[in-house]
DNA sequence: CTTGACCTTGGATTAAACTCTAAGGTTTAT
DNA sequence: ATAAACCTTAGAGTTTAATCCAAGGTCAAG
C-alpha cells in the first residue's frame, strides 16, 4: 500500500496529477486509511503504469479512459477495436507531423533568406516575406546557400 | 474601408477572430464609423495578412505580437533579432516533430503486432504491451511483417 | 415601417492536462 | 510537545486561439 506521494514519486509524477486522474475517472485508490489518506495497492500501480505508457505513445487522457474500459472488459471487444484506436491515433499523429513539417520547411526558407547580421532590420528578408504576398514562404528547403546580402 | 465582416470574409476568418485579435493588441481598426462600427483600411488589411502569414508558418499569436512590434520599429532591431526568432521557432517545431515521430513509431509497432481481427481482445498484443514493462513499445518500425497470430 | 443582415459590448465556454492555493488535519521524529 | 513532512478538500489559474451568447443598436430594401 502506497500513499499518494509515494506512488507519485515512484512514477515520477506529482501527487496532484494522481488526484487529477482520480477526478477524471482514470484511477482511484482501492482504499483509504482511517484518516482519509489515499492508499494504492499493486493493481492500482499497474493501472497507473498502463496509463503512463499509453500517454507515452501519444494517447490523450480521454482515449486512455477508453482503452482502460476495454482493458476491464476485454472479452467484449475485438482486436479490431483496439487496433482501430491505435491506427486512428497514428493517422492523427502523422497529420500533425505533416503540418509541423510544413512549418519547419517554411521557417527554414525564411531563415536561409536572412543574413542574420547585426545590421538594421529595415530590409530584412524575413519581414519582407511576411509583408507581401509574392515572396513565397514555400518549402524549397535550399539549406545550402544562405544569402549573405542584407537580411 | 471595410467593415469587420467584409475584411473577415475577405481573409477567410470570422469577425469574432478579428475582435479577438483586437482585444489582444494584434490589430485595431484605424477608425470607427459614426455609429461605432469598426472600419479597416488597406494598411490594416496588410497587417492582418502579415498576421495570417506568420500564423501559417507556425508562430503563436504572442510571437506574432513581438514580430509586429519589430515591424513597426525596424530601424531599432537587427536582422539577427528577427532571424533569432525564426531559428528559435524552428527548433521548437523540430523538437515537437521529433516527439511526434517517436509516438508514430511506437504506434506503428503496436499496430504491427496486432492481428486486428474480430476475435476477442483477451490476448490482444496491444493491450499486453501497455500492461507490462517488458513488451517494448519501441521504434522498430518493422512495417513489413504484420503478425497474423492472435492480436 | 418592418424585416433581415449586419454591427456593438462584456462575459462565458471550449479543449487538455495539469498546477497551484488556502485552510486545515495527520504522522513521524526528536 | 512541537516541527517537518505529508495529507485532505474545493476551487481557481494556466495556455492557446478562438467561438458563442445575450441584449441591443444600425442600415438598406421593399
Amino acid at each position: 500500500m502506497y500513499r499518494i506521494g509515494e506512488l507519485a514519486s515512484q512514477c515520477d509524477i506529482k501527487a496532484d496529477t494522481l488526484r487529477f486522474y482520480e477526478k477524471h475517472g482514470l484511477l482511484a485508490p482501492s482504499s483509504r486509511s482511517e484518516s482519509g489518506y489515499r492508499l494504492y495497492n499493486n493493481d492500482d500501480a499497474a493501472r497507473l503504469r498502463f496509463i503512463l505508457r499509453a500517454k507515452a505513445v501519444g494517447f490523450t487522457l480521454n482515449e486512455i479512459a477508453e482503452l482502460l474500459s476495454i482493458e476491464l472488459d476485454k472479452a467484449n471487444w475485438a482486436c479490431a477495436d483496439v487496433k482501430g484506436m491505435v491506427d486512428n491515433k497514428l493517422e492523427q499523429v502523422e497529420a500533425k507531423i505533416a503540418e509541423l513539417t510544413q512549418f519547419a520547411n517554411s521557417l527554414q526558407s525564411l531563415s536561409n533568406a536572412c543574413c542574420g547580421g547585426p545590421d538594421s532590420a529595415e530590409h530584412c528578408s524575413i519581414l519582407e516575406a511576411l509583408e507581401s504576398e509574392d515572396k513565397q514562404l514555400n518549402a524549397r528547403n535550399e539549406t545550402a546557400h544562405k544569402a549573405h546580402q542584407h537580411g
